[in-house]
DNA sequence: GTTCGTGCAAAAACTTTGCATTATC
DNA sequence: GATAATGCAAAGTTTTTGCACGAAC
């Protein structure tokens, strides 16, 4: 079976990112395990925008050979490192997972009611942002900003708190 | 000893809390116990913008009658309800408090050397943020904005990572 | 062959819960 | 006196870790 014919989301290529890993791991003098690759292969697969560490081992419950949990975990913290995954917590207990590599950054609206979460990149809000952060002496790297309330469609259905 | 006697923090009127409190302790036919009491006294004395339920059982460690662990987490949430405190996930694995009754809105600052927490507050952000919630068709409750980076402290003492 | 990764189960960290007892209204 | 809160210890969640074995370089 070739690489290409598991990709569901035609949008991300499996085989860049697998490069993009690799040449990290060169550079770590970390291993490319069958296991990682695996976990690679089936973030795509999913096809969910935002996904847990629970979410994958599930995934790979009825597989076999079986990719453990400890993996799962470990693996996913060696994807966030070079920037192929982004690590979110929305609120909940767990960390929430997307891909990153290849997507243009943006931030969140999480609906309270539904769980539902959407995209958002504002040009103005960003240099904001960095403008906010210099006047404070602060040299920033990175931000997390998260608007909650209700979705159109929560809203629409009545939902009002 | 007079209530106000304890107050470290002359910013914040603890009796003007317990009102507050017990207003909406009443309201939803809760009871206003000598635990409940002390906990918020504790926040006051604490004089720490921003805690952690275990800072606030520490506290309580060698004081007598003990406020339990259980008390204090199921305390948390009963002063969140009401809007007395905020609670925050700052990216640690544990939930972060603050005083937020009679205090302004604000965002804030995490310097990833330190920890330490600055807050900021500005105008035009909060507009643009309900402006780009509007603009996807999202009704705004809150929002959660944390900008990650050095702060002048660590920055000024070369670290830059 | 060396080094790193894996699976497993056990532990860790934080938070919640069941239950008998006690305090508040 | 009815109802709700407390303390304790036990259990729940999510994530991490120690260790012997196996895979990748």
């Amino acid at each position: 079976m070739a690489r290409s014919s598991i990709r569901k989301n035609p949008n991300m290529d499996l085989d860049k990112l697998l490069d993009k890993f690799e040449d990290y791991l060169q550079r770590k003098s970390l291993k490319l395990t069958s296991q990682r690759r695996k976990i690679l292969e089936k973030i795509l697969e999913m096809d969910k925008t935002h996904f847990t560490a629970d979410d994958l081992v599930d995934e790979f419950r009825d597989e076999r050979p079986r990719v453990s949990k400890a993996t799962v975990y470990r693996t996913l913290s060696v994807l966030v490192e070079p920037g192929i995954l982004e690590e979110h917590q929305f609120g909940d207990s767990h960390k929430v997972y997307e891909l990153s590599e290849g997507r243009p950054h943006h931030d969140h609206l999480i609906c309270t009611s539904c769980g539902s979460i959407l995209e958002f990149y504002n040009e103005a809000m960003e240099a904001l942002q960095d403008k906010v952060a210099v006047n404070h002496g602060f040299h920033p790297t990175h931000h997390s900003q998260k608007i909650y309330g209700l979705c159109a469609t929560c809203w629409g259905k009545g939902v009002r708190s």
